[in-house]
DNA sequence: ATGCATGAGAG
DNA sequence: TCTCATGCATA
């Protein structure tokens, strides 16, 4: 929607962050306009949300205004994301409004940031390395791929090792900083030294490593190279199984992954197969049917980075198998006996209205807690079971939506290493900024007292929202 | 093609 | 408990 999502233009007004959020059913709802004071106390109407639930809604506008980044505040066990301490130079700045009310970045976010910014391809150098930069400045480099899937990792509150996100690689900051195009530089054990099987030494990129020694700047201080062509070429020999980490697999790059992916259904619509004859043949060959769910969303380049690196080998393998072999093609079906049909939970059909209103549940706030789910069950009357496996599917599905973003947006892929998180040190640490995840906290419980948005300075609001956090939860 | 569901693995 | 890979059932 517009171009400076993440940029200092604007930032400090949280309100941005929520304007023109569209939902699924394509109403615009959550809308927070800009004229209305801030933390004003009169409740909006929610558009796009059934009747039903308004009063719902509206109530909880009460303790969380809506003119905070709704997901967060319009329930009142999201509780605000602080900005502690800000970036030098970068990131969310005060400004006379009011605090700044700062939530941790979605996965949302980052696809609507990615969406609204243009991504140059850039490699500026042969050997697939950028220079670097004695300072981090804002410039027109690409986003890292891998360090926004990194963080889109990072994401969950519960995959993180700690509830605090520090401002470090892969914190949400430095992921938005990536993303506005601040070279982002860490301190050399924030590198894994890639593997050997990591190296792309195809023609376009004569380099053995994809981490380069800057001698220019502060010795220990490296970057990230990156570049579109730079990527490997190598497949597996070996089918993997169960998990794939993203290593010493295939390397495909995303792009490729995406040709490959058409080319597949090319080659199977050449043959006259099915997807659903491409799964049995799966299993008539290898002994490893797949379903035409799966094969379709494989095409579509709907499945994950990690599983479409997984799927490729396995699927190019018979492909070739059955184009080269007669009689291999003819024993396609036979991989249908595999399938296994188990008993399985009548699928719950969730109507409309209640599925927009799971909609601005999940933009409130993407992570409900166990209560939370209590509330949205009683409410929308499905059993808490269905609200849960809902939420992991929408947050599946955002996911993807990332994945299929970064496809588009980014450059090269995989061939470097990942940042690791700790420790971070040394005369390129970044500062450290504790950063709530709202969705941590239940704020429902019967010991805590309704969160009320202030006018105050930020110290205030702050220490208000500080004192919620469990001991530890705030370092310096 | 996609929505709800399952189960394995990890934290 | 969550994510992730996966699939039945259905739009």
């Amino acid at each position: 929607m517009h171009n400076n999502f993440f940029s200092n233009q604007g930032v400090g007004d949280a309100r941005l962050l929520t304007n023109g959020h569209e939902n699924h059913q394509g109403k615009m709802h959550g809308v927070t306009g800009l004229g209305h004071p801030p933390y004003s106390q009169h409740a909006q109407p929610h558009h796009g949300i059934e009747p039903e639930y308004q009063d719902f809604i509206q109530k909880d506008d009460r303790l969380c205004p809506p003119q905070m980044p709704n997901y967060m505040t319009q329930l009142p066990h999201c509780a605000p994301m602080l900005q502690i301490q800000n970036m030098p130079g970068h990131g969310f700045q005060n400004t006379t409004l009011g605090p700044v009310v700062q939530r941790r970045p979605t996965i949302e976010d980052l696809v609507q940031y990615l969406k609204s910014t243009p991504q140059p391809n850039a490699c500026n150098t042969n050997n697939c390395e950028q220079p670097l930069m004695s300072s981090p400045k804002p410039s027109q480099t690409p986003v890292y791929e891998n360090q926004v899937q990194y963080y889109a990792n990072q994401v969950s509150p519960h995959q993180a090792a700690s509830p605090v996100s520090m401002n470090r690689p892969t914190s949400p900051q430095a992921m938005i900083y990536a993303a506005q195009g601040g070279q982002v530089m860490y301190p050399m054990h924030h590198y894994q030294k890639p593997s050997p099987a990591t190296i792309s030494t195809d023609g376009s990129c004569t380099s053995t490593s994809t981490i380069s020694t800057a001698g220019s700047c502060t010795p220990a201080a490296r970057t990230i190279s990156m570049d579109a062509s730079c990527t490997s070429t190598s497949t597996i020999s070996q089918v993997p199984t169960g998990r794939v980490v993203s290593d010493d697999k295939d390397k495909s790059s995303m792009s490729e992954l995406e040709k490959f992916a058409q080319d597949t259904k090319r080659r199977r619509l050449r043959m006259g197969f099915t997807q659903e004859n491409v799964g049995d043949g799966l299993g008539a060959l290898y002994n490893n049917r797949f379903s035409q769910t799966t094969v379709c969303r494989f095409e579509a380049g709907q499945l994950s980075l990690a599983n479409m690196r997984k799927l490729k080998p396995i699927i190019n393998k018979w492909l070739d198998e059955v184009e080269s072999n007669a009689v291999s093609r003819a024993i396609v079906n036979d991989g249908e006996k595999l399938k296994i049909y188990g008993k399985r939970k009548r699928r719950t059909f969730i109507q409309a209205a209640t599925k927009s209103y799971l909609e601005s549940c999940y933009e409130q706030c993407p992570h409900p807690t166990k209560s939370d789910i209590e509330r949205i069950s009683e409410k929308s009357k499905l059993e808490y079971e269905v609200i849960r496996i809902w939420f992991c599917n929408r947050r599946q599905k955002s996911k993807k939506e990332l994945d299929k973003c970064l496809k588009e947006k980014t450059v090269a892929f995989g061939n470097f290493a990942q940042p690791i998180p700790a420790p971070n040190t040394g005369n390129w640490a970044m500062p450290s900024m504790a950063v709530p995840q709202p969705w941590l906290l239940d704020m429902t419980a019967s010991n805590h007292t309704p969160y009320m948005a202030t006018n105050n300075q930020n110290g205030q609001f702050i220490q208000h929202a500080m004192q919620r956090m469990p001991p530890g939860y705030y370092t310096q």
